[in-house]
DNA sequence: TGCCAGGCCCTCTTTAGGGCCTT
């Protein structure tokens, strides 16, 4: 991990997998990724590819995406798309909600390509919970409603949701200023806070300096 | 054909079990 290297930079990647299941240990890959690049909370550049399993989908996730069979016959294989996406990560973190499901696809899907990423994870789930605790729950589409975030396409996309999910991390970023006064909240503190228990936020929020 | 995972987090907990999230 080298979370020093970006800490000057603000830029994040906050990425979103659709896959074949639910664990890559199982055999499970990748089928499409999406993301999107924020620098200083605004949106530089996306990234959204389809990509070819080497075998059939099932009905299941077919249903559940809308990615058909006939959708990534002509898709380009993982390992291709996997490269493209590894160079487009760079030097950033990187934010999922719930990011240990997409953290093990994309550290599966890079491994068998070689490639790593240098830079830290981190879950809008986990600081969610912590945030809207009276929340009715933290699915991303629940959260989305919850904050009365405009939305008008369909989930289960990767850009879609990667997109999604950038607008609740900055919701949540204008919530923590909001009521805590850190106009710029750093990526080591989202860190922090995720890893802290959620009676404890409150007090860890309320007396975080900068110094 | 049928089935499959794993981290987080709460509680009727810690020598455990089960719900929530992700596809």
């Amino acid at each position: 991990m080298n979370s020093s290297l970006n800490a000057m930079a603000d830029s994040l990647v906050i990425l979103d997998f659709e896959t074949t299941g639910l664990s890559p240990t199982q055999g499970d890959r990748a089928i499409e990724i999406g993301a999107v690049r924020i620098v200083n909370g605004q949106i530089t550049d996306r990234f959204q590819e389809l990509m070819n399993p080497g075998r059939r989908i099932s009905g299941f996730i077919e249903d559940y995406t809308g990615i058909s069979n006939d959708m990534l016959t002509d898709a380009a294989p993982c390992h291709e798309v996997m490269a493209r996406f590894a160079d487009f990560i760079g030097q950033d973190n990187l934010v999922a909600h719930n990011a240990s499901f997409d953290k093990r696809f994309l550290d599966a899907e890079l491994a068998l390509i070689n490639r790593d990423y240098p830079g830290d994870f981190t879950c809008s789930l986990l600081l969610a919970r912590r945030l809207y605790q009276q929340a009715p729950n933290h699915k991303l589409g629940g959260l989305i409603s919850y904050k009365n975030i405009a939305s008008d396409g369909a989930f289960h996309r990767a850009l879609f949701d990667a997109e999604m999910t950038v607008k609740l991390w900055l919701v949540m970023l204008d919530d923590i200023n909001a009521d805590y006064g850190i106009s710029k909240v750093p990526f080591s503190l989202i860190k922090k806070v995720t890893k802290t228990p959620k009676k404890s936020v409150n007090d860890l929020l309320s007396n975080w300096s900068p110094l």
